[in-house]
DNA sequence: TCTGGGGTCCTAGGACCC
DNA sequence: TCTGGGGTCCTAGGACCC
């Protein structure tokens, strides 16, 4: 038997966004970059330069607390369609190196080597932990010099390891944890570092006395279930280099079965929060109106319905409520929009302000010819396959129904009439 | 200028069925 | 009449990730 060799890769684009934007403006190497909200809207950082992290400012930061700490920095707004394409041309590099990608988002990859015993051979001599990590290094050098884009890399057993690994790793190289000597390695870590456990179980574990993973994994099995629940439980399990950690199976994402069947998703959600908080009903209904729209057309893009409808209303104090409601499948505007009005009705139970709304569609179903009067009010009219086609072509901007604006009102049904907006 | 937007997963209680 | 389990689905909230 050869020795177990760490088989999972967790390949991680360092500051994606700031480095994308660089490679667009390149006078912006070296210099103090935060992407974030635009100046003057509600929003947060979403990726900060390693020259500003420097001064505190970190993802997800509010924006003003970032103009706060770095007032001199650069900041320039999230261009999300701008950045996609270069995280699918770094997908196309890794597929050369692994038959096994797993895209976790949009600057996040997992990968499966086992089975690469032939990739292996090319690399090195021997099956071993310093083959692996070749590989990893020129999969790397390979995105550097095909994309300009920097990356990190952690290998590890199991994908919790792996993610920790390519932290360590950051910026711009390789760790491995080799098999059997994880809590050697990780176990000095603050239990932050351990994916799935954020700012309130930390607090919880802190509170308890526990500041390393080592510390939470030395607890008994039954007292760590007890006391701080399946979370606790599974960094144990990350940590224990037995044969299901191995096999990266303590969570069971990741191999055979990860990606739902034909590429589809669990839910689709849209929301919105306004520039400043809103009392008119009117104008939240407006709002509810576009997001509906928006997710119905994403759903008959993926080809789904949905069962089930959940609004979301966050109020002026932060407080947020969500109300939803299972029925029979659907991607109608109209349906959907009558769904969503009524859990309105349900949720208001602040008179507040709103700060956001937002409409999911969960509980997807692939779509399918419907059993129903073809001809039923519910059906899409001709005109929204028209919509659809347009928008096909052109993308969910390039025309809207009814009119969005304060002068004027939603028309009551999409076959009223078509208003391109630009 | 406090606190985005897209997701996943977990928990817990109640309804309902066997 | 009393006393039960399981199992599944639905709903609401919340933690967490990038």
């Amino acid at each position: 038997m050869a020795p177990a060799v760490p088989r999972i890769c967790c390949l991680d684009l360092d500051t994606f966004f700031v480095s994308v934007e660089r490679l667009l403006d390149p006078s912006l190497e070296g210099k103090a970059v935060v992407v974030g909200a635009s100046k003057g809207q509600r929003g947060v950082v979403t990726a900060a330069s390693y020259e500003v992290r420097r001064f505190g400012v970190r993802s997800g930061m509010p924006m003003a607390d970032a103009v706060r700490r770095a007032p001199d920095a650069i900041f320039l707004p999230t261009r999300h369609n701008t950045y996609s394409p270069y995280a699918k041309r770094v997908r196309e590099v890794l597929e050369r190196f692994c038959p096994e990608v797993r895209t976790a988002s949009i600057d996040e990859f997992f990968l499966d080597f086992r089975g690469c015993e032939r990739l292996y051979r090319r690399f090195g001599d021997a099956d071993g932990d310093a083959t692996i990590e070749r590989v990893v290094h020129e999969m790397r050098r390979a995105i550097k010099r095909e994309t300009g884009l920097p990356a990190s890399a952690g290998i590890g057993a199991s994908r919790p390891v792996a993610k920790i690994a390519s932290g360590l790793a950051k910026p711009a190289g390789v760790v491995l944890v080799p098999v059997g000597r994880e809590r050697e390695v990780l176990g000095p870590l603050p239990v932050r570092k351990y994916p799935g456990i954020g700012p309130v179980m930390e607090e919880r574990l802190l509170r308890a006395g526990l500041e390393t993973l080592s510390q939470l994994v030395e607890l008994p099995a039954g007292e760590l279930r007890a006391r701080f629940g399946g979370v606790a439980q599974r960094v144990r399990a990350g940590l224990e280099p037995n044969a299901r950690v191995q096999l990266g199976r303590d969570r069971p994402a990741f191999l055979e079965h990860d990606q739902p069947q034909g590429g589809a998703v669990g839910s689709i959600s849209n929301e919105r929060t306004f520039h400043a908080d809103v009392g008119d009903i009117q104008r939240v209904l407006d709002q509810l109106r576009t997001l509906t729209e928006r997710v119905c057309w994403r759903a008959r893009q993926r080809g789904v319905r949905a069962r089930t409808v959940t609004l979301k209303l966050r109020f002026s104090n932060f407080h947020t409520v969500t109300r939803s409601m299972t029925d029979r499948p659907s991607h109608v505007e109209a349906q959907v929009l009558r769904r969503v009005r009524e859990l309105f009705q349900r949720a208001q139970v602040l008179a507040l302000p709103v700060r956001l709304v937002g409409v999911q569609l969960s509980n997807l179903v692939p779509d399918a010819p419907q059993l129903e009067l073809p001809l039923g009010p519910d059906q899409p009219a001709p005109v929204g396959d028209a919509l659809d086609a347009v928008r096909d072509r052109f993308g969910y901007d390039a025309i809207r129904l009814g009119v969005a604006g304060s002068k004027t009102r939603w028309l009551a049904t999409p076959s009223e009439a078509v208003v391109a907006a630009g």
